[in-house]
DNA sequence: ACGAAACTCGTACTTGCGTACAAGTTTCCC
DNA sequence: GGGAAACTTGTACGCAAGTACGAGTTTCGT
């Protein structure tokens, strides 16, 4: 959570500003791409000045890296909430599972995940934080699917989580020309729901 | 296929030229993501001088769009090919849908791919050629699926399309952390291939 | 063969970037 | 209340980028 080297220990007062200018590049990002950040287009949006960000993060990495990572916890935490919310509440495994689908769905047209993707395939240390993601969301997917007594339970939340984010992505490229995601999902879950002989 | 306004009409040598520019371009693409796409990188690669690539490209946009068009060209070309191919010497339905999956899988942990996609997000021009790859992916997916007696045989190939894509795009991020492609599609076609009752 | 159009290519200009930094202010602890 | 550490901010430096361009060479129709 600490950018390299001799970051000194943050005040109350610090931790504000750094998470405006997280949330002012996570902003960038889902607006323009990671090609738009720049320190300069991340201060005007978080509203500070430029010197700011040299003053918080060691490198324009280090703050990619923090804001993805902030993206990603924010994201895993709403599932995993969601999930563990219903699984108390007694519902049944479909509604689980559906409501998993439902939730990750929404949450994924959003550029800035699949540019977190992109960047991480290059990055290695970024490329840790996608796994640290792709394992959040499958464990929960995991838990629901088995909670609807779905056989290869880790694989199928694997397929289901790929196939949300491959139409997300294709969406987000060509607009109505992909598959609707709801359409999908409807055929997914039932064909998964149907116990298979392999 | 030409740049925009007054671009000479092109020789014999230039196209040659052209093509090896748009070749490059891709290369650089695949290793380093549009981010590493600049005229002095693409000319290096190349092997020719810095003025040439302002000479055959009124911008960079032009060149990066010019890049992906042949890209998208190829790939669906080459899956047309196949599909074609496999129904022209009467191979049964089920092995052309998996022919193409395994096509399409194969050519798609290709990062320039999903590079597109994105970028096709914010740039208008390509958004076309974006939507141009996917329906020419969902037309080949759809004829194999059709010959396969699969129903709703064009949602079916969106979503077997944007499987593969997501996990190609989830191995790229994390690696092993993402669901196996061959696995995946073996669950996915034997799910797909029992009649849904929708 | 000659002229125009296509092509070649080195060089130079401008802009915007990441980053450094110094001089200042605020906060916090003793 | 004083000093150290955290924070603030404007400004500046060096560099790499996209692009422009002019002077030269090749190609090709007539």
């Amino acid at each position: 959570m600490e950018a390299t080297g001799t970051a000194p220990a943050r005040q109350a007062r610090g931790y504000e500003r750094v998470e405006q200018i997280l949330r002012a590049t996570l902003s960038v990002i889902s607006r323009g791409g990671v090609a738009a950040v720049t320190h300069r287009t991340v201060a005007e949006e978080a509203g500070v000045p430029l010197g700011s960000l040299t003053y918080y993060f060691a490198s324009k990495q280090d703050l990619l890296r923090e804001a993805l990572r902030l993206h990603v916890a924010e994201d895993a935490g709403r599932l995993h909430d969601l999930t563990a919310g219903l699984a108390a509440r007694g519902a049944s495994g479909e509604e689980i599972v559906a409501a998993f689908a439902q939730q990750f769905a929404d949450g994924h047209p959003d550029i800035a995940q699949f540019e977190l993707y992109l960047e991480a395939a290059r990055d290695p240390q970024l490329r840790e934080v996608a796994a640290e993601s792709l394992r959040a969301y499958a464990e929960v997917g995991e838990f629901a699917m088995r909670a609807a007594g779905i056989p290869q339970a880790k694989l199928m939340a694997g397929i289901v989580v790929a196939t949300i984010d491959g139409i997300g992505m294709h969406r987000a490229a060509a607009g109505d020309e992909a598959p609707d995601v709801d359409a999908a999902l409807g055929v997914l879950l039932h064909a998964l729901s149907r116990p298979t002989d392999a």
